[in-house]
Parts: structure tokens; sequence; C-alpha cells
DNA sequence: CTAATTGTCGACTAATCTAATCAGGTTTGT
DNA sequence: ACAAACCTGATTAGATTAGTCGACAATTAG
């Protein structure tokens, strides 16, 4: 059940730079801050641009900055985008369904559903701004 | 997010032995059922029974059987033994704790220690029994 | 007793994934 | 021109996954 680093490295770098505001900050700078080797780094920033969070300007000066509001960047995208789909079975996945021979009938099936559901709702409610600001998942009831 | 073939076909190992009652099976029948390869099957259920979730008899008509009642059967555990931690990050795993460079003013971590605690009481709260029934956590309120 | 059946154990392997690393571009500001 | 910065694609060492294999030990039927 573990994430990768690419998803973690990228949700660092997306942290430092909605902390920027609308400052240009380098790839070096985002290394610096977040601990993320500047190398793998770019491959990360590239695929952020390319998914619309982060917009760059090359040159002299130039740099990275969000194109969106923190509010509006969820968590659970950004973590589809960079490692694949949530769900923790692909038989119960939604945005990449592989089938299994068990399938109906599955004892299973449910309760990765239930896990699937489970972690895409907190993600899927959890946005950047959240996370500067420290409110995680605020809403522990209801629903 | 997603969970190794160990954890998935030991499960579906239990369900079929619980399924059977008292019986002894043998590894080719819950191979059949289960669709797990035998050879894999064999380290699989070596190490449920190292665990105390199954017993075995060897020679003609041996087989395996459960050696705790389904109820007994934490699928949480089972997973942890199986796979290792459910936790997303090391920095959040109670049962195995990875330091991390950022660690405080990490502002990741409270969301991945919600997730880690979400899961985990997801799958605590069901039992082998649960999966049996179809019975898959009722209670979504509470507490 | 012997042979067939079944679990036990340890080593091995092919394929895939992860986490980078590197070399060489292109754009921009001074 | 030159340096600072982003862009792009290829490559790689190591780990993990998902098995596979071969030899051995225990049990029972005949």
């Amino acid at each position: 059940m573990k994430l990768s680093s690419r998803g973690e490295y990228a949700l660092r770098a997306l942290i430092c730079l909605g902390g920027s505001g609308d400052k240009l900050v380098s790839i070096g700078e985002i290394s610096d801050r977040t601990l993320v080797p500047i190398n793998y780094l770019e491959q990360l920033l590239l695929q952020l641009k390319r998914n619309g969070y982060v917009q760059s300007k090359r040159g002299v000066n130039g740099g990275y900055k969000l194109s969106k509001m923190p509010g509006e960047i969820i968590i659970g995208d950004v973590i589809r985008y960079l490692e694949g789909p949530l769900a923790p079975m692909g038989c119960v996945s939604i945005t990449s369904y592989e089938s299994c021979p068990l399938e109906e009938g599955c004892l299973l099936k449910p309760l990765w559903a239930l896990v699937r559901d489970t972690v895409a709702e907190l993600l899927d409610s959890t946005t950047l701004k959240d996370l500067l600001d420290g409110k995680v998942y605020p809403r522990l009831s209801g629903s």
C-alpha cells in the first residue's frame, strides 16, 4: 500500500510553489527546499506542466509557478496523474480497470472497492490550499 | 497505492479454507479454486502457517485448514504480515517507521497519517468472517 | 515394505519498476 | 557572446515482484 516517491516529490514541489505566491522559482531552488534531486525534479515538473498544474519561464531568472489557485489543485488528481490509479487492485479501478478471472463472486472485491472509495474520498476532498493551511480533511462525519 | 499479489492471493486462500469448514484442503485444490499458481501458493501458505493462521497435515489426504475461527482473523493483520506496513509512507508507519529529512514542518505528513489511519481502521475492522458473509464494514458512522 | 501422495524448504530467475542520472538541446536576459 | 535556466530523450543500477524448480520429509494405502 506504499506510495512511490514520484507522488510525494511532486506534491512537495507544488507545496513549495504554492508557498511562493506568484514568484518564479527555479528548479535548483525547489530542489534545495524539497530535498529532491534536481535532475529527478525536472521530470516531475515537466509532467506537472503537461497536466496544467504549473507554468514555466525559460532563460535567466526563469523558473516555475503554479498555474492554478491552490484551492483548485486536488491532491487525489495529482497522485493519479503521477502514480496511476488510487485503487488497490485493478479489478476495482475506475480510471484503469483490469479484469480478473475470479471477478464475479469474488468476496474480496467489495472490500477493495471500499478501500478505493475511502482513499479517493479523502484525497479528492483535500486541495493544495488545505495542505498549505494545515487543514487536512476537517469533515470526519457527515454523509 | 496498489496492493501486491501476495496479499490478494493469501486472502483468497484463507477465504477458500474458511469456506471448507474443518476439512483439509490440498494445495492443488486451493490452487484450482483461487487460480493462484500452485508453486507460489506454497510459499504463501507456509507464511500463513508460520503466523498461526493455518495448520497443515502431510501425506496422503493431507492439506490445510484454518487454525483460528474466521471471526478472529483480521484482514489488516494478514496484509501487514504478507505485504508490510499499511502506511503510504515510512514517515507515518507505526509498524516500521522510517525517518525523513523533512519530517517536522512537513505539510504532507498529516495527510499521510490520515490515509494510514483510515485504511487501517477499515481493514482492522474487517475479519475473514465478514468477507465470507459478504458483510464489508457495515458501520460507516459512529465514533 | 513400498510406492504414491502431499507438505516443506531453499535457491534461482525473468520481467518489471523505481529512482535516478546524463548528455545534449533550446530559450532568454545582460 | 555568454551564462542561466528550462526541455527532451536515453540510459542505468538496484530493488521488487511473481513466480519456478528441485530435492527432501512425512504420511498412508495397498
